[in-house]
DNA sequence: TAATGCACTTACTTAAAAGTAAGGGGATGA
DNA sequence: TCATCCCCTTACTTTTAAGTAAGTGCATTA
């Protein structure tokens, strides 16, 4: 890490920031999913969320639309190959979240 | 990782999300500082983003305030040994974020 | 006496993010 | 024919985050 420099840490949070876009990459990290499985997935948010979300994901090449000519219409929300690099990237989030959030309970508990 | 839990990548963002508390941490990251030095550091951050983001970070507990009883008065911030966990986490979203802007750049320049 | 430096706080305003509610297109099934 | 399903979009409102500007307290220096 380089401190002379802007801090590229801003990059991720701009794409990864927000309430709801950290989610939907927790989702389709497992696998691809579609717009109805992830509105069942992710409680709480709208439709209009879920969708601008997805765009903006779509937009930065993390997130992958695939659309079946079918009716009634079936899309598909994947991890992109260059989704997929902010795996790791997930998991020292999470492992850090998880370890914060035991901390927090402990705390409350004693 | 577990998908049946919540998202903890949510509660990282929580902590970390925003526009400043990464810059600050950053900061912190290097070396303990001063208010007017991250100041300095940090272009465009006014006092009350400053202030206020570094107060969210203490309660955290990753944030030490040390205050001198000088006058004019001298008050250290650092990252507390809770906060350098942190460390790891920096590391690898900075690293993500300095390759999504290269990408960006080169996809720009073609 | 006046100006300066440090580390803030307060009050107010503006901008960005999210929530709410409704609609729309294009079939299919009852 | 009417309702239903899926994947959204649009318009509007509310909430949250951030920006701006001014002020505070204490002491030192000029």
């Amino acid at each position: 890490m380089n401190h002379q420099r802007e801090c590229p840490v801003e990059t991720l949070i701009h794409v990864l920031g927000g309430k709801w876009k950290p989610m939907i990459l927790w989702h389709l990290i497992e696998s691809k999913k579609r717009f109805n499985d992830l509105e069942k997935l992710i409680p709480d948010v709208s439709q209009k969320m879920l969708s601008q979300h997805l765009r903006d994901l779509e937009r930065e090449g993390i997130v992958d639309r695939t659309v079946y000519p079918a009716i009634p219409p079936k899309v598909e929300y994947s991890l992109s190959e260059y989704g997929r690099t902010l795996i790791p990237v997930a998991e020292v989030m999470c492992a850090w979240g998880e370890n914060h959030n035991k901390r927090k309970y402990e705390e409350s508990a004693s």
